[in-house]
RNA sequence: GGGCGAGUGGCGGAAUGGUAUACGCGCGGGACUCAAAAUCCCGUGUCCGCAAGGGCAUGAGGGUUCGAGUCCCUCCUCGCCCACCA
């Protein structure tokens, strides 16, 4: 059988790379050449093994790294894991097996897997977020985020997942559910730490524009941030009488104000009454006495409801009224007050002002009240009559019924009811976000400790930086009980207080594992150091990233909460840089055979580790680099692997036909191999690996029709495939002979003129339509060609009895005769 | 409801406004073989035709252009993201 054993070869070419530390940045780039740090985002250690998906992402970088060396750049091209998390440790309360023990094995399964892909990873650099050595940082930049103002304890309505029994960041939250574990999250007042990444808002908005990224994650993440510019305006006074729930403090008449949000001033004279959200901090103090009952029930039902199943019954707009009433801002009319749980208690004010007549929401709402609909808004000039019977006008129009403001445009009227709010001193222009503060925190044992204390007299106290890492410790009972489980372990639980010496408890939450993530990239330049995250001149010398890839899924996770890390490094003085990552690219999902998504239970997941057994490691990269474009999703198919590995093995018989240096020369394997050469070229930059190994079969389909092959055009060609096949690639370059790595070489290069054929084929057309090619020298004229063509039979036949009426050429390509 | 993509052979897919279907899979035929596998060669959108050649075809319909898969408009379908954000 005439092929190539890979099961010999790939073995033996990943040893000897791994003595020669083959990834290993060598600290020097040629002359005008930078330094390059590609980065493929790191892997979540699972007991699973690799998913063809992360061989997808790694095999596209590890193409790039290799040509990249070859080109003369010093390249970081580093690998870690991201080795905490909740997976591990229900591992652990199911089996007893310590989440150490189980991550240090699939991080094992992993390591040996990424090698026997023949993946070039600097393996010097390799770290492991689990690693006191490096979460020592994370809990480092914890105290320096909480000295500066940017890590903050906070009582808050948040998130809470029965299932995962800890709380989650708004990130973490997918419809409504928790993006591990899908149990229906609700909502508790709970103490938590945050980070301020609010504070951020508005320059990872700006910055996002900079940078080249999908324009899918910067719409998610513009979208996220959720900016939004409108009025906060203030309803006061009020009428009758107001009691509280018992302890409620009494409030006075015409003491309260109710801020509302709106971007829609422009409706204002529209308003007929104000809602607020039942978790308001009013509602007590607003409720009158006959209201009272019928207020706390609404309010401790909408308390049970998850957030999934208040927005799951968008359709339905209860509420209740509170019995007290607001002044209009600018007419003194007094409108009534309700609540109602379609009000967000976390965005804006928590308070909306209702105009049914322009908006949806509040038209649903007084429809069920029968709360009267005030029409502000006409459409504009040209436009139907709205009718208000059936359905809010929600657009921009003209002006009507407000006072003074009547026939402005929504856009004037915007403008100068805002300033006519803001020079009554009845609001202001605000803009709002739909960010939230990202909390951190988690009732969970797998994950980096947070590194303050609580003092009896002091109160919570950040740990002396010189005292970490705060080390996890072994010995806890993993069963969750709503509590971290370091709770219970009093060797990690007693301690002294920083401040005073005094008994203290240590904080027993951990923190989220995106915290881990949001910096890794940055330790990877300097991974072992102990007295600093990193060296300055480290970080100066590789980041930011160049280029990072990665799965779509982490848009608005690890994503924006890397940005913010890297915003505030930056502004405290560690960084040089502000957004981490300039360039990213996303790798589609692999589905499975069937179509579907890969999932054990659909039993359609493809084990890398039994196609590289079968076909080889090089035949996998290949094949899966020729699927299709890098950022489609894209079904595997067994069969598809036949070809490329047949396509490898007639590569590697070639090699038995190459005469000697002294051989004669094959002008069309050379002019072959040069186009071949820029078309691989430009298409590993571009990230068009299908194309370029498209290209690569051509060439090899025409080398192979010759009976000698010039030895200077199959190394070139050996050359630009050992970067999608290494372990190939180095061992027919070292059965031609050579000594040293194939990787050692300078990438080829191209003769402009070895590009241009004797004869090309020019398609003739008339009247746009083929019909004929003809055979020409490139250099031919206008004149020439036309001439030609007219007197092809086929063509001729097209042009008799016509009259020509122009005629169209674009050099060696085409030629359009138009006749009437 | 809002936003962003995408619809091309039997399948994965290719195509700076310029010969649509490259490359690969699959399929059909042939060579080699006692035979098979492997390998190699030829063919393979669809309809008409012995052929030469022609008609039609990139989700549907319109438009711009000498020329449209590609640009513009309307619509259909699918995918992803966000979503009671005021």
């Amino acid at each position: 059988m005439p092929s190539y054993n890979h099961l010999e070869i790939e073995p033996k070419w990943q040893g000897r790379w791994d003595e020669t530390g083959a990834g290993k940045t060598t600290g020097k780039s040629s002359d005008g050449k930078d330094p390059l740090y590609l980065l493929t985002m790191f892997p979540y250690p699972s007991g699973s093994g690799l998913h063809v998906g992360h061989v997808e992402s790694y095999t596209a970088m590890d193409i790039v790294a290799r040509k990249k060396r070859m080109e003369g750049h010093d390249v970081l091209f580093p690998i870690g894991f991201d080795a905490f998390g909740l997976p591990a440790e229900n591992y652990a309360i199911k089996t007893g097996v310590h989440p150490a023990e189980t991550t240090d094995k699939a991080i094992g399964n992993f390591r040996r897997q990424m090698k026997s892909l023949g993946l070039s990873f600097d393996w010097s650099r390799e770290l492991s977020t689990a690693d006191p050595a490096y979460y020592k940082w994370t809990q480092w930049m914890f105290l320096l985020f909480y000295k500066n103002d940017l890590a903050y304890r906070a009582k808050a309505p948040v998130n809470w997942c029965d299932g995962c029994v800890t709380v989650l960041a708004n990130e973490q939250v997918i419809d409504g559910k928790c993006d591990r574990c899908s149990t229906v999250v609700v909502q508790k007042d709970l103490e938590q730490w945050f980070f301020r990444i609010t504070k951020y808002a508005d320059r990872l908005l700006a910055g996002i524009e900079t940078v080249d990224w999908p324009e899918r994650i910067k719409t998610m993440q513009k979208n996220w941030i959720g900016r939004s510019e409108g009025v906060e305006v203030e309803f006061r006074g009020l009428k009758g009488e107001m009691i509280g729930e018992p302890g409620a403090e009494r409030v006075h008449e015409a003491e309260f104000s109710i801020p509302v949000f709106t971007t829609r001033i422009d409706t204002l004279f529209g308003v007929s009454y104000i809602v607020l959200a039942p978790e308001h901090p009013l509602v007590d103090a607003l409720t009158t006495v006959e209201n009272c009952e019928a207020v706390v029930a609404y309010r401790d039902q909408a308390r049970k409801k998850s957030e999934l199943e208040r927005t799951q019954l968008e359709k339905d707009k209860a509420g209740v009224f509170t019995g007290t009433y607001a002044k209009h801002p600018l007419t003194g009319e007094e409108v009534p007050i309700w609540i109602s749980d379609y009000v967000l208690v976390n965005y804006g004010t928590g308070a909306v002002m209702g105009v049914p007549a322009h908006d949806d929401r509040d038209y649903l709402f007084a429809s069920k009240y029968s709360l009267p609909v005030h029409q502000v808004i006409a459409p504009p000039a040209g436009m139907p009559e709205h009718d208000f019977a059936s359905a809010a006008y929600g657009d921009a129009g003209i002006l009507v019924n407000s006072s003074t403001f009547d026939g402005l445009t929504s856009a004037e009227g915007k403008n100068m009811i805002a300033t006519a709010v803001e020079s009554a001193g009845k609001g202001k222009r605000v803009t709002n976000y739909h960010l939230r503060d990202w909390l951190v925190s988690r009732q969970r044992y797998w994950g980096a400790p947070i590194p303050m204390a609580w003092c009896e007299t002091c109160g919570v106290q950040p740990v002396e930086p010189s005292a970490l890492p705060v080390l996890l410790p072994r010995d806890v009972d993993f069963k969750p009980t709503g509590k971290s489980p370091l709770v219970d372990s009093v060797t990690f639980h007693d301690v002294v207080c920083p401040k005073c010496s005094g008994p203290a408890r240590r904080e027993s939450d951990t923190m989220d594992t995106f915290v881990d993530s949001s910096w890794y990239y940055l330790r990877y330049v300097d991974s072992t150091n102990a007295e600093v995250f990193a060296e300055p001149e480290a970080l100066k010398q590789w980041c930011p990233v160049d280029l990072y890839v990665g799965g779509a899924e982490h848009a608005v996770m690890h994503l924006l909460y890397s940005r913010f890390f890297a915003y505030a490094l930056h502004d405290l003085g560690y960084l040089d840089f502000e957004e981490p990552f300039l360039k990213l690219r996303n790798q589609g999902l692999i589905l499975g055979p069937d179509g579907e998504k890969m999932s054990k239970s659909r039993g359609n997941v493809v084990n890398p580790d039994e196609v590289v057994e079968q076909y080889g490691a090089d035949a996998l990269r290949l094949y899966e680099m020729f699927m299709g474009p890098l950022e489609d999703a894209k079904p595997w198919d067994t069969s598809g692997i036949v070809g490329v590995r047949r396509f490898l093995d007639k590569v590697w018989m070639m090699r038995e036909r190459v005469e000697g240096a002294e051989g004669r020369r094959f002008e069309g394997a050379d002019r072959i191999v040069h186009k071949t050469i820029k078309k691989v070229s430009e298409d590993i930059d571009a990230m068009k690996f299908n194309t370029a190994i498209s290209a690569m079969m051509i060439c090899a389909n025409a080398l192979q029709t010759a009976e000698t092959i010039p030895r200077g055009a199959y190394e070139s060609f050996v050359k630009l495939l050992a970067t999608f096949a290494p372990h190939l690639g180095e061992e027919i370059w070292h059965d031609l002979g050579n000594a040293s790595s194939v990787f050692d070489e300078a990438w080829p290069t191209f003769d402009e003129a070895m590009l241009v054929d004797d004869l090309v084929a020019i398609a003739v057309q008339v009247n746009g339509k083929l019909r004929g090619t003809i055979q020409m020298d490139p250099s031919s004229n206008e004149k020439d060609v036309q001439d030609r063509a007219m007197a092809t039979e086929n063509v001729a036949k097209f042009l008799e009895g016509t009259e020509i009426v122009k005629v169209i050429y674009v050099p060696g390509r085409l030629i359009n005769i138009v006749v009437k």
